[in-house]
DNA sequence: GTATGGATCTTCT
DNA sequence: GAAGATCCATACA
């Protein structure tokens, strides 16, 4: 079992490799990104409201949140209660349902299918209804990696932040395909 | 190849 | 009324 209810920068790692399954549809987790409501950039920075209210609930839920008004974001809550955190879960390699993604995306090209936040939850189908729902129970499944040790990684910024640009946050598995873009700077670019 | 702007909605000012 | 943890089509080099 993955244990959520750790810090979130080190559950941000926990998930490299882990398995998000959701219906007929599943992908290896290749880049996530760690928010904690200590720093600006966390949507739970600015406290308990009844947007981030999922954010200071028990770990282990799914936090899902419309952004730019198009697409579904998909994290999940870390630190025990009371603590708003969660990692968001970025990119991911298709696994299982490639023809279902494939279908949704309007794409055939592996690499496009969930190379990016808001496109791995359109691959998989995820809906912001299931907003707050159990990760070990409900229709989004997060299972852990085969091993102990998080695969070969780079750190680096987050993507798409205008605050607390400064940590680095971001975590992608080195050498993969399925990464979003663009790399942080000062990163090469694994091919 | 890089650059720019539109879509569209929740939250907070 | 503005901003935002994005993606994509289009324009141009």
């Amino acid at each position: 079992m993955i244990d959520f209810s750790r810090p979130v920068v080190e559950l941000a790692l926990d998930l490299l490799g882990a398995t998000v399954h959701h219906g007929v549809t599943s992908g290896r987790v290749v880049e996530t990104e760690a928010y904690h409501d200590s720093e600006a950039a966390c949507h739970a920075h600015v406290g308990l409201t009844p947007r981030t209210h999922v954010l200071f609930g028990p770990p282990g839920r799914a936090y899902v949140y419309r952004s730019y008004g198009v697409h579904a974001l998909l994290n999940a809550v870390a630190e025990p209660e009371g603590v708003g955190a969660a990692v968001l879960i970025r990119a991911l390699e298709p696994l299982e349902g490639i023809g279902a993604m494939q279908a949704r995306r309007r794409r055939d090209r592996l690499e496009d299918l969930c190379s990016g936040p808001g496109k791995l939850t359109q691959a998989l189908g995820i809906e912001l209804s299931e907003n707050d729902t159990e990760l070990a129970s409900g229709p989004i499944r997060i299972a852990p990696r085969e091993g102990r040790d998080p695969p070969p990684h780079i750190a680096g910024r987050r993507v798409g932040i205008t605050k607390a640009v400064e940590l680095h946050w971001r975590f992608c598995e080195r050498g993969s395909r399925f990464v979003s873009k663009p790399w942080p700077p000062g990163v090469a670019r694994p091919r």
